[in-house]
RNA sequence: CGGGGUGUAGCGCAGCCCGGUUAGCGCGCUUCGUUCGGGACGAAGAGGCCGGUGGUUCAAAUCCACUCACCCCGACCA
């Protein structure tokens, strides 16, 4: 059993402060609020990175980078956004051993930064789309951070695109959103709800916003994956026209779009479990473990020997041999387990004998004989097996709580509870600002595949014609 | 910004009230030996300006003042 862990049910907080730490995923840094990414965190991210990046490169789009620094003014120049942004800024006041002339801002965020530029690129329709994202670090100073969840400096990806038209900047915008859903789903095998954010919870500076929204085993949601409809507001803001076919000259339409460092918390707080962390085989850093046995020499140049052999021909980050000689298989088995490798191969002198091996899998704790011959193609399996069973739990979990309510005083005590609640909201700020105020739940978003459905608001009784989401959320 | 903690070996802690040998314990680490199918055991070692500054005192990890930092919990946010 894993020592040092707190149980979920105990204090779920710190199981996951627990999980991230012990799991070697990460160690806090000398600076408030930032943290150390370890390789099996950062593993991850480099997983998800190479997946997400394919995906984003088969949508037609390609990668650039654009600097840290801002100057302060860029970030004045859109009301909204410099309203929503500027409290939580980091400034360079000084370099080079002076006062600098004008402050430089370290990105939150790069529409003021790509909009500048953005200028200098677009001229006519025929500059249109640009579809450019990129890979980098953002800084936001929040008052409370969290490993992975939220973070003074974070990495992400943030896409930003240029279009002639609403339409086409629309279509752009709800494409992208149904790319983190589907990323979300196939690879970090998290379920999520996609939908429209209200416009309270909207990006500031943005027409609207949609969103992916992931259900935590608390019950909270986790706001997982962003992509905002900019309209015209950013073209405006930095005088970006283009000369369209009809030799008019019109403002360009955007969207931007990003996910997160927090993904990576995401995951932690889908799969994990009191043993630590369960990372989906597809983004695992290291998918499989061997873990020899023997008692004498002889018996560890058999065992080694034979898993030496087995794994010849197999490429490198898809397994490791644990060979270290100071540790028991015991204390082994418990180290990966804690650190979340997908699954774990057992081979000892018995096995070797009968030319077969024992698997565990982390998810289940299942062990199986399993034969030597054609053990790769069977690990693959496996590991396809637990991606899908991963998905399917948390997918199991999101529909057994996710519940239907229209009674206000039933509402208040479940959401207490964890869950997504699917009420009626009339669409007035009023009644969104009460029901955080007094239940410290938020409407999480509009799904897109809400029906039509005629009801009065959970809150003022005023007519909603559709339901939304509301829970707690991180 | 409020509320609560914590700073003593790499990690986790004791010692502090009641000042006084060479500052301890567990884990980890090093060496040797025995072990090895769910966190092994023995022996011998290495490792400290007790968060910082300034006081009080013959004497400070311990008392006083100031200060810095980090963590956790609440209001804002990906």
């Amino acid at each position: 059993m894993a020592k040092e862990i707190t149980k979920r049910s105990e204090d779920y907080a710190q199981w996951y402060i627990d999980v991230v730490l012990k799991g070697d995923m990460a160690d806090y840094s000398p600076v408030k609020g930032c943290m150390v990414i370890k390789p099996n965190g950062y593993g991850v991210w480099e997983n998800i990175q190479r997946n997400l990046d394919r995906l984003f490169k088969e949508t037609g789009h390609v990668n650039a980078y654009f600097p840290l620094f801002i100057p302060e003014s860029f970030l004045k120049k859109e009301a909204e956004h410099v309203e929503g942004f500027a409290p939580e800024c980091a400034v360079v006041t000084h370099a080079g051993g002076k006062p600098l002339e004008e402050p430089l801002v370290i990105r939150p965020t790069s529409e003021t930064i790509i909009w500048s530029t953005y200028k200098n690129w677009i001229n006519s329709y025929r500059d249109l789309p640009i579809l450019i994202n990129q890979w980098a670090n953002v800084c936001r100073w929040e008052m409370r951070t969290r490993l992975f969840l939220r973070t003074t400096e974070f990495l992400w990806q943030e896409g930003h695109t240029a279009h002639a038209t609403h339409e086409e900047a629309e279509e752009e915008t709800f494409k992208m959103v149904n790319v983190y859903k589907r990323f979300a789903e196939e690879f970090l095998a998290m379920p999520v709800i996609a939908g429209k954010k209200t416009d309270h919870e909207k990006f500031a500076g943005a027409l609207h916003t949609y969103c992916i929204e992931a259900m935590m085993q608390d019950g909270k949601a986790l706001q997982s994956g962003t992509s905002h409809h900019l309209g015209q507001n950013f073209a405006k803001a930095f005088d970006v026209k283009f000369q369209d076919r009809d030799k008019e000259l019109k403002y360009v339409y955007a969207s931007s779009w990003g996910v997160s460092t927090r993904l990576i918390g995401g995951m932690v707080m889908c799969h994990g479990d009191d043993n630590g962390l369960v990372i989906p085989p597809k983004l695992a850093p290291l998918p499989v473990v061997f873990v020899p046995i023997w008692r004498s020499d002889e018996e560890r140049d058999l065992v080694l020997g034979r898993a030496r052999e087995l794994t010849c021909d197999w490429d490198l980050p898809f397994f490791k041999i644990d060979d270290r000689d100071q540790y028991k298989p015991g204390f082994k088995f418990n180290y990966w387990e804690i650190r979340g490798v997908p699954l774990r191969v057992e081979i000892g002198p018995r096995d070797c004998h009968n030319r077969q091996v024992v698997v565990a899998r982390r998810d289940t704790g299942t062990k199986t004989p399993v034969p030597m011959e054609g053990l790769r193609a069977t690990l693959e399996r496996m590991l396809d097996e637990m991606q899908r069973a991963l998905f399917a739990a948390a997918n199991e979990r999101l529909e057994c709580r996710t519940f239907t309510l229209d009674d206000y005083d039933e509402y208040r005590s479940a959401v207490e509870e964890g869950g997504f609640f699917r009420i009626h909201w009339c669409g007035n700020e009023d009644c969104e600002k009460r029901l955080h105020v007094e239940t410290k739940s938020t409407i999480r978003c509009i799904p897109f595949d809400a029906a039509e459905e005629s009801g009065k608001c959970l809150l003022c009784g005023r007519p909603s014609t559709r339901r939304v989401i509301a829970a707690q959320a991180y």
